[in-house]
DNA sequence: AAATTCAGGACTATTTTAGTACTATTTTAT
DNA sequence: ATAAAATAGTACTAAAATAGTCCTGAATTT
């Protein structure tokens, strides 16, 4: 399975959650008790965030986090980025140093194009977009079926 | 980093070494020593590959690892898979038992949509796109830095 | 000044992945 | 027939990555 790591998937939930409620500023305590995920690893990926600019923080008593900017303005590939670093799916395509077969391998070029090209569908998905009421018919245009072939 | 794994790696290398050599039949003591990878870890991936009908088996001497059909047959998807198990970035994409969220979460069909988007990238390259010689100018369409942004 | 809340870093435990070893089975060649 | 060559299958071990926790410090509000 070409995984995404248990931390992002929780930030999408987090995200989502944020989003969903027009609340400016939300604690991480109370995110903790909302999505279920304890309270130290909220904060790790709440922290996280914020470093990627997906999120703003305030700090003191009524402090807590907020939405760096609209749903429709943050990509699911921003957040991924955010959890787990480039997006890439190849080691050599991030740095190709120590790579033993650097001078043989054909193959690097062609894995950038399918990074390329994974990047920009993970671009092209928001925030705004995970948040629409779910199974919408317009919305699944290709029978899933065709993934598990 | 939206991963793959180490053997999903070499099992690139390792099939576009069998595609480019015209031979039929290559030996997995000849692949190890060529591609520099440990003879049980090559063994263990060509083994996969013949589960998911990448490659066809002949035993006994004079047998050896040869391509189920032609390179361009071959889907870096469906190689993917064959290491990995089936292409989907959450679990819940895959099984949505267990989930706590399972009723509050609007997410899911969203992401199905996604990995919808990236199967098909996936899908679209093939063995043959794989060991195009490298670099070739018109391959390169759109700037490779965008995807670290 | 006290209470609340985030910031940062270090640490531990768990899980996953990679790699190894061994035995059985099949086919070819002599 | 028999030996050699090669894959098939399974179980096990070790290493690495990931997840999760804890603690101390800093900022802001009341």
């Amino acid at each position: 399975m070409l995984r995404l790591s248990k931390l992002t998937d929780y930030a999408t939930v987090i995200l989502s959650h944020m989003a969903k409620n027009g609340k400016q500023v939300h604690a991480a305590i109370e995110i903790a008790s909302i999505t279920g995920i304890a309270l130290p690893t909220v904060s790790k990926i709440l922290k996280l965030l914020v470093n990627a600019n997906v999120l703003v923080s305030t700090r003191g008593s009524k402090g807590g986090y907020g939405l760096a900017r609209l749903p429709e303005k943050i990509s699911v590939a921003t957040v991924i980025s955010a959890l787990e670093g480039p997006i890439a799916l190849t080691e050599c395509s991030i740095s190709h140093q120590g790579c033993e077969q650097a001078s043989g391998c054909g193959i690097r070029s062609n894995w950038n194009l399918i990074n390329l090209t994974i990047h920009n569908a993970l671009e092209s998905v928001t925030l705004a977009d995970m948040i629409r009421p779910t199974g919408a018919p317009e919305e699944i245009r290709v029978p899933v079926a065709s993934l598990f072939r």
